[in-house]
DNA sequence: AGCGAGCCCTGCGCGC
DNA sequence: TGCGCGCAGGGCTCGC
């Protein structure tokens, strides 16, 4: 389930069942399941054993469950294919099953599925490190937020535009600095964190931005309306569960979310722009597509 | 700094 | 039916 809307419906679904539960058992049925995890599976199985879980936390498309009386935390990165679920000890694991945690605690017992299809996703356990970011918010003399130290292999990950700490004034000013296409800038993670391609697009659309301009040439307001409404579309695809093509992208019950029904550029090739009617345009980008409407996006 | 290519995988739909 | 191809929402590393 990639992309920041549909990582944090798992978030919001996982938090009941972890926070404050106890790890009972872990089994790691296929090592491609923990392939970001460095010390290898048994490593992983142990360090999880008898941990006392915190609430999940999520930067982008990471998520990760503290650990703190060790300073660990259990990461998960989704990929292109990861899933999350909530399992009773009856319900039969779903074929792609990498993962299994049983936990105990304030929601109950439950056993929680790590399911991944292409191997992309993984879990890791990892030590928390302090948040690059910070430092780099108090040079400019930032607003007095919390920076809660973040797993090791999430300290390059920028802030994503729902996190309350997110500056759109520097990013706007950041991004403008780029001589690189508008697209390709809001996929690097390091820059904004979140965005992939299903949003990016539309995005883009929304803010009537043809993907391919290149950022130093953007202006000050167009670069503001690319950030606001990439804020906007994920909460919008937020609130309806996320983006589902198939089911192949669930919250931790297995159920899809509505979004795809409300998106303008995405998939939509050939079809009519929702705004002017012109055919949209899909168009090959770094070995994906880019989806644009000719007329109300133009290049420069 | 930035970019393209390649890599990590499985499964689906399509045309032949 | 079967086969090969292109495609899929991500991210990392390498060489240039």
């Amino acid at each position: 389930m990639p992309e920041l809307p549909e990582v944090e419906v798992v978030r919001l679904g996982l938090a009941p069942a972890v926070t404050g539960a106890r790890v009972e058992a872990v089994s790691v049925v296929d090592p491609r399941g923990v392939t970001r995890h460095v010390g290898g599976v048994a490593d992983f199985e142990s360090r999880l054993a008898g941990a006392v879980l915190g609430a999940p936390v999520r930067r982008g498309k990471f998520l990760w469950v503290p650990v703190a009386e060790r300073g660990e935390a259990l990461l998960a990165h989704l990929g292109m294919s990861g899933q999350v679920l909530l399992r009773d000890e009856t319900t039969a694991p779903e074929r792609h099953v990498r993962v299994q945690l049983w936990v105990d605690g304030p929601g109950g017992a439950v056993r929680i599925d790590f399911v991944d299809q292409r191997t992309f996703g993984s879990l890791a356990v990892e030590a928390m490190a302090a948040d690059p970011l910070a430092a780099r918010v108090g040079r400019r003399g930032g607003e007095a937020f919390a920076w809660p130290d973040v797993p090791a292999s999430v300290a390059h990950i920028a802030l994503d535009p729902l996190d309350p700490r997110f500056d759109d004034e520097a990013f706007i000013r950041r991004l403008r600095m780029k001589r690189t296409e508008v697209k390709r800038a809001l996929l690097d993670q390091t820059l904004v964190s979140g965005i992939g391609n299903i949003y990016a697009d539309e995005a883009l659309w929304a803010a009537r931005v043809h993907p391919r301009t290149i950022a130093s040439t953007l202006s000050a307001q167009a670069a503001r309306r690319v950030i606001e409404e990439a804020r906007a579309v994920m909460v919008r695809a937020l609130s309806e569960g996320g983006t589902s093509f198939d089911a192949q992208y669930v919250n931790v019950n297995g159920q899809s979310g509505y979004f795809s029904r409300s998106l303008n550029a995405y998939g939509r090739a050939g079809q009519p722009c929702h705004r002017c009617g012109r055919a949209i345009v899909r168009e090959a980008f770094m070995n994906r597509s880019s989806h644009y409407c000719p007329r109300c996006q133009r290049l420069r």
